[in-house]
DNA sequence: CTGTTAGCGCCTTCAA
DNA sequence: TTGAAGGCGCTAACAG
């Protein structure tokens, strides 16, 4: 039932001319005289044709394509993320597919799979978390993987992410140096290694400072960080505890859920406490403009797609040109009391 | 420098099988003993091997692959339609290639052009505009294709959308029902299929109410609907023109723009208007619960590549079948005052 | 400038 | 159950 596909053949056939010749003109490749291309071009047009990609692909070896895994792709974070290594690639000359791994290992590993058959020539992945280390391993042997997340040294990853023990402290600092006297971490998930650094770097300049900290543990964990930020803080809210004055967040996502707590219990930011987070999600919200730390999601981009186009292009790596973290820095909007 | 891939005639060698052997151990196919496909997987295994999709699906003529394209991935809602039309697809054994058209054209036409020449079976596209329909009709001769917005009925190109006139109306009723009666539309844009339907009927149905009400008619335009909405809003405030009881927006997103502006200017909601938008994007939004008119997401998702996998599998359909109006409900949260 | 030919990696008859 | 051979649609030498 399904149309017949026209190919290079039938374009062949009906312009009289041999399919190299065709081939040429489509391709604009030297050695075919120009009046006899436009005429090869208007069967083209004519006929509807358009080149198999699979088959050039095949004998080209080449697919000019690069495949994107995301954690998921309704996340502001993840899909800014994935726009803007997009158009990293593009500017090089290369497609992209992304994939929407929906936090899940399995479906992880699939698009790994999906991707290598598909012949992609490198992989942007934001791993599902500590797991995805095996399957990425298990692909890297085919495709080069860059990781936009830390990953063990042994393992051998390269990856491009942000220095989060620098941006805990800068973090950390910045409400200090707001005035903050009494410090909490809000939205801590352990699996999380950027919650760890962050947290970790969080009590260390606090105690360096000798100001009270505290990272606020809760066993409760759910599907995405805003509603951990929100259960967690409302969590706080009723144990009744006394109220710190400066808040770091796990996350952006996590502090809007902060936010949306606060808004049930009537505590205003940054009237109530200072709140600040990580990431610089670029969510339109309408209620408040927090401040964050974060790398710009743009450099971190260009330079994870840099990194694999040369690997790509076989360059050899050491590890410390593979392995790059990026410096964090602040950016100030209006969740922080004045100094 | 790249390493060569090893290929299906590798594993012949190493095995000591034939080329087809090989293959029908990879694929499952009748016609190899039990043990011998063990031994042969074992070599795949052995060597890293991973089948070349592009090869394969060649042959075969068949992807399994549909393709999406959405005007902006950033959006909650289309990233919402992305995720669910993903999920009605490989619940069908399709797999999906996203694309992000990023509301220009000519990014649009060349994924068409991309996923055409990538010989995906269909294609999905949530159209950038009026201006859509000339690349669709080029690609519609290739592939077939459904449109997730209103097309004219002489392009005779099949879409699912949700029937506009119809929400305009719920969402007018409902205003009116909690007891608005001086109503405003705001955040219209001429450009967009939808915003006429909302508006109209917005406009017919106050009147046949006898309820004043008029369409707020700004010139101003940004990038997104978020943008467009604050802006109108504030440009309203500013004139100083009585304040309305009741709004209509022209979409969630334009809607959380004016609640930005609400914020900035002190008014709230919906004490001193009650707000209504239409799509139900399900951001999370800490500051309000917005009362809407949407169809499940779900289910014209679930509609769209179901008519999609007709057209691939041929059948042949009438204008009524290829050419679905979703009726929307009223999604009621709190942005409206009560009766 | 043009056409012929040999594959790219794989699946699928068709014989054995 | 197995293997040889042809071909999917295209590009890239190589001849002419």
């Amino acid at each position: 039932m399904r149309k017949k596909q026209v190919t290079i053949k039938d374009i062949a056939r009906e312009s009289g001319f041999s399919i190299a010749s065709v081939s040429r003109a489509l391709n604009g490749t030297e050695g075919i005289s120009p009046e006899n291309r436009k005429k090869i071009l208007e069967v083209c047009e004519h006929f509807a044709y358009t080149p198999n990609g699979l088959a050039r692909s095949l004998v080209k070896r080449l697919t000019q394509t690069l495949g994107i895994i995301m954690p998921d792709i309704m996340s502001p974070f993840y899909s800014e993320l994935m726009v803007k290594a997009s158009d990293a690639a593009h500017k090089r000359g290369y497609r992209v597919l992304l994939c929407n791994s929906f936090r899940e290992l399995k479906s992880e590993e699939q698009y790994l799979k999906l991707l290598v058959e598909n012949q992609v020539e490198g992989i942007l992945i934001f791993p599902v978390g500590k797991m995805s280390e095996a399957s990425i391993m298990k692909y890297i042997r085919n495709v080069p993987i860059v990781s936009l997340n830390e990953m063990t040294e042994q393992s051998g990853i390269p990856y491009v992410c942000a220095d989060e023990e620098c941006a805990g402290r800068i973090a950390t600092e910045h409400l200090i140096f707001k005035g903050c006297r009494n410090l909490m971490f809000v939205g801590f998930k352990p699996e999380r290694l950027a919650h760890r650094y962050r947290a970790a770097s969080f009590l260390k300049t606090a105690r360096e400072k000798h100001i009270p900290a505290r990272v606020y543990e809760c066993g409760t964990d759910f599907r995405t960080s805003f509603e951990r930020g929100y259960d967690h803080f409302r969590q706080f809210l009723i144990s009744g505890e006394a109220m710190p004055d400066g808040i770091v967040a796990a996350s952006d996502d996590t502090a809007n859920g902060i936010v949306k707590a606060c808004k049930e219990y009537g505590k205003r930011i940054p009237k109530d406490f200072s709140l600040i987070g990580f990431d610089n999600i670029s969510a339109e919200l309408p209620y408040i403009e927090l401040t964050t730390v974060a790398v710009s999601h743009e450099v971190q981009m260009e330079t994870a797609v840099n990194l694999l186009l040369e690997m790509i292009g076989g360059s050899h790596l050491t590890g410390h040109q593979s392995r790059i973290k990026l410096e964090p820095k602040l950016v100030e909007r209006c969740s922080c009391k004045g100094a």
